[in-house]
DNA sequence: GCTCTCGCCCCAAGC
DNA sequence: GGGCGAGAGC
């Protein structure tokens, strides 16, 4: 049975309503991706729709696979295989895998990613700057998102550059001549698909009786007419979100679309939830207030559902990156937060250290995005023979491997080849009946290929497959030509992590065309460890990745400026976009809240002074503690400062005005110093709870659980656990006496018994109200009453 | 056409 | 720090 029991009224409202088109604009942990779960595992064990009615879209695969797994283990014994849970993109690859014909696509057309399509600007215009053709391929996947064509007048607001139109028609009409597409196209080509096909649009607007879109605050203008193109007069949309959550604006997404969604749509029905179910009130105060300094919103709520309380979020001033990174990876220790704990930083260059600091203290991690195993040189070079076996009019993956290695085929035979015609393979046979060094490599490579396209067709375990054809091809003894060893095996290892996945394919062309278009959709489908317990290892993501994920325990890192609010061109709009997406990062968490920042970082070699996010004054006062952890920072940094003025120049402005009596006047800021004793018992936010070895002048040696440290007094915080002289006078305890716990209540010793006097060691036990316990005397945080 | 070295410049985030 | 492209020299 679907348990409707657990949800809220609003909750029930949107999973029961049949006929209404539905806006569910709630914000972040209001159980949005839950109660669409529960409509579609709802209408289905109700009999009210079948599976294959009903399409649900989400933003990310990530998103798209667990909204599945909660689907799946809502209806046990449902066959749901024809149920679509699809990101857009995937969503549109499946319309044009079906259609590929009328979309004028080759019937094995694979997908380029950015990396393929610079590589197709690069061959249509190789002279010039790589630079300009950067961005030239960024503003063409822009006008696409947008729907914006090369004879569009509005092209110029796009790109300004005047060569641009020129360009983005030579690459959509080179693409076309290769009958692949890129990601915008799976997006581009099915509206245009739908459009100019009627007979198809309908069929699927009968099919589909409910759609629902998760994230909709981040869809594009391109994916709104795509969605508006399946909806039928008789199917029932149903679209959830969050404008505050809106972080793909570089994307392209329109915040617009969710707002005039009862616009866009006959019959809305729109409902609001302002609780949330996920974090503590005190996650939420401090979320509240950040993101309440952002103006363009709907203003709405958020308050907790449940009334969970939990410690207060704490800030940690860095000496530096990596003084961030140890202190993190300390307090994962110490807390021992293992489990359900997300690493949460702006850019992916940031993971370095903590990847360095994890891997040293032996704490699992999982590293989500960064360097995608499928975008590894060896991998793509390994795909590329594949890419070209299913599609022989690929250009850019011909181009990527017909030299590889050295086979005399340069630039100059390329375009020789690529002369006679948009079939390349034809090409090269015609120019391998020539002579010279060139045409024998072309005959070595044909080849290759023709024995790797045999062993498809009859039906050859894939994996084997290509091992032969990595072999024959020299692109393996090409690899181990490397004079670094440990780059070999690295790559040995990618590529048979890459051959054993393949050979878990069903054999034959049909699978191999399938897989191809599974890992460029969905980079993460493989690499990292291949072990995907998220739940036991400490999870190293970005913040655009976190969406709809959610953690126990989060760690924000790097809250300085230019990195979050990145950037040094700031203008409004894109501030408060990096305010969501910061308030994204902290709305993941359940229970505990770390945000922390360093002020200085090693950027591209060199050392670069930061500032302090100034989002952190839009936390409410008293809704973080600041431990300012200055162990670390030489009492006098003005010098080096003073020198990095002078020798970095403008890069000083990422100081943002702070003056030296500012810093001074945080140098003298906060320390409170307390009297310390050999043997007391302090505890530091850094370090835990230490004991005092020693006392030199202001040096002060302590033992913490992770090692001895020399602390500076006037620059590290303690906080007195116990004084030694009261440990010394402790108290003992008789059988009988009546004792009080601020952790059992109220109590009486029912036992005590010496179990080493040289040590003192002596057992207590102690009944309390609702249970018994057992304590070491002298440890005990028992008094007498 | 291949390979080695020098010097440049680091703008993200995602499908 | 390091990846990458330009250009020299083979
Ligand atoms: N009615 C409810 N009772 C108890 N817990 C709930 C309820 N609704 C949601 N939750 C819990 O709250 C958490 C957040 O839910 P969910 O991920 O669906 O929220 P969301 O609105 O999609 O969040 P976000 O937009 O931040 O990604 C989950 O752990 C979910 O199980």
């Amino acid at each position: 049975m679907v348990d409707l029991e657990s949800l809220n009224p609003e909750q029930l409202e949107a999973v029961l309503d049949t006929t209404h088109n539905l806006l569910l604009l709630a914000c972040a942990g209001s159980g949005k991706t839950r109660t669409i779960t529960t409509k579609i595992a709802y209408y289905i064990e109700k009999g009210i729709l079948k599976p294959w009615e009903i399409l649900a879209v989400t933003f990310t695969n990530k998103a798209a696979y667990e909204m599945r797994e909660r689907i799946d283990s809502m209806l046990p014994g449902f066959d749901l295989s024809s149920l679509e849970v699809r990101t857009f993109h995937s969503f549109g690859a499946w319309l044009l895998r079906r259609h590929h014909a009328e979309a004028m696509l080759d019937d094995n057309f694979c997908i380029y990613d950015d990396d393929d399509s610079l590589s197709l600007l690069t061959t249509l215009f190789p002279t010039t700057d790589k630079k300009l053709l950067r961005g030239f391929s960024k503003s063409i996947s822009k006008a696409k998102d947008l729907g914006v064509d090369p004879d569009d007048a509005k092209l110029s607001e796009i790109d300004s550059e005047e060569m641009f139109r020129m360009v983005y028609k030579r690459y959509e009409s080179a693409i076309r001549c290769t009958g692949n597409c890129d990601f915008a196209d799976l997006i581009l080509l099915p509206v245009g698909l739908l459009e100019e096909h009627p007979d198809i649009a309908d069929r699927y607007r009968r099919r589909f009786k409910l759609i629902l879109v998760d994230e909709y605050q981040d869809s594009n203008r391109m994916q709104f007419r795509l969605l508006k193109l399946i909806a039928g007069e008789s199917s029932q949309i149903c679209v959830v979100g969050d404008d505050d959550q809106s972080i793909y604006a570089f994307r392209g997404a329109e915040l617009k679309n969710i707002l005039t969604f009862a616009k866009s749509f006959d019959n809305v029905r729109e409902i609001k939830i302002e609780k949330n179910y996920r974090s503590t009130g005190e996650i939420l105060r401090l979320a509240g207030g950040l993101i309440s300094h952002n103006k363009e919103r709907h203003v709405k709520d958020i308050v907790s559902a449940t009334d969970a309380h939990g410690p207060l979020p704490k800030l940690l001033e860095c000496a530096d990156g990596e003084y961030e990174a140890s202190t993190i990876s300390s307090i994962i220790r110490r807390d021992r937060l293992f489990r359900s704990t997300a690493i949460i930083y702006r850019t992916n260059a940031q993971s370095l250290p903590f990847e360095m600091q994890l891997k040293k203290d032996r704490v699992p991690y999982r590293l989500v995005g960064a360097l995608r195993f499928y975008d590894r040189e060896e991998v793509k070079d390994a795909l590329a023979l594949l890419f070209l076996l299913v599609n022989r009019r690929d250009s850019v993956n011909f181009r990527r491997i017909i030299n590889k290695p050295p086979r005399g085929i340069g630039p100059k035979a390329q375009e020789e080849i690529a002369g006679y015609g948009d079939d390349l393979v034809t090409g090269l046979e015609l120019f391998s009946s020539g002579h010279g060094k060139a045409a024998e490599g072309a005959k070595a490579f044909l080849d290759n290929y023709k024995e790797m396209l045999e062993s498809v067709e009859r039906g050859d375990n894939l994996g084997d497959v290509l091992l032969r054809g990595i072999t024959h091809s020299g692109l393996m003894a090409m690899y181990e030509k490397e004079p670094d060893k440990n780059v070999v095996k690295a790559r040995k290892e990618n590529l048979s992590t890459l051959i054993s996945s393949l050979s878990q394919c069903q054999p034959g062309y049909e699978s191999l065309v399938g897989y191809l278009e599974n890992i460029t959709l969905d980079n993460s489908t493989l690499g990292g460890t291949g072990e995907e317990d998220t739940e036991s290892q400490v999870v190293l993501i970005t913040m655009h990745n976190t969406k709809g994920l959610e953690f126990d325990n989060v760690f924000v890192a790097g809250l300085e400026d230019e990195i979050i609010p990145g950037g040094s061109d700031v203008r409004p709009s894109d501030l408060e976009e990096e305010r969501r997406i910061l308030y994204v990062a902290i709305t993941r968490a359940r229970k505990m809240l770390t945000l922390s920042y360093a002020r200085r970082r090693m950027r591209w070699g060199h050392t670069d002074y930061m500032h302090k996010s100034r989002f952190i004054a839009d936390f409410p006062s008293g809704s973080y503690e600041s431990n300012v952890s200055r162990q670390e920072r030489p009492p006098m940094d003005f010098d080096r400062l003073v020198g990095a003025r002078m020798s970095y120049g403008k890069r000083i402005s990422s100081w943002n005005g702070t003056t030296m009596n500012d810093l001074r006047k945080e140098e003298n800021g906060t320390i409170e110093r307390i009297e310390l004793a050999v043997g007391d018992i302090v505890s530091s936010e850094i370090y835990g709870k230490g004991r005092v070895v020693a006392l030199d002048g202001d040096m002060a040696t302590i033992e913490f659980l992770s090692g001895v440290k020399r602390l500076n007094r006037n620059y590290s915080e303690f906080k007195m656990v116990e004084k030694a002289s009261s440990i010394r006078k402790k108290t003992t305890f008789q059988v009988g006496d009546k004792v009080r716990s601020a952790v059992y209540g109220d109590g009486e010793i029912v036992s005590r018994e010496v179990k080493n006097a040289a040590a003192d060691i002596v057992v207590i036990r102690v009944r309390f109200k609702n249970s018994e316990v057992q304590l070491v005397e002298k440890f005990a945080k028992i008094e007498h009453i």
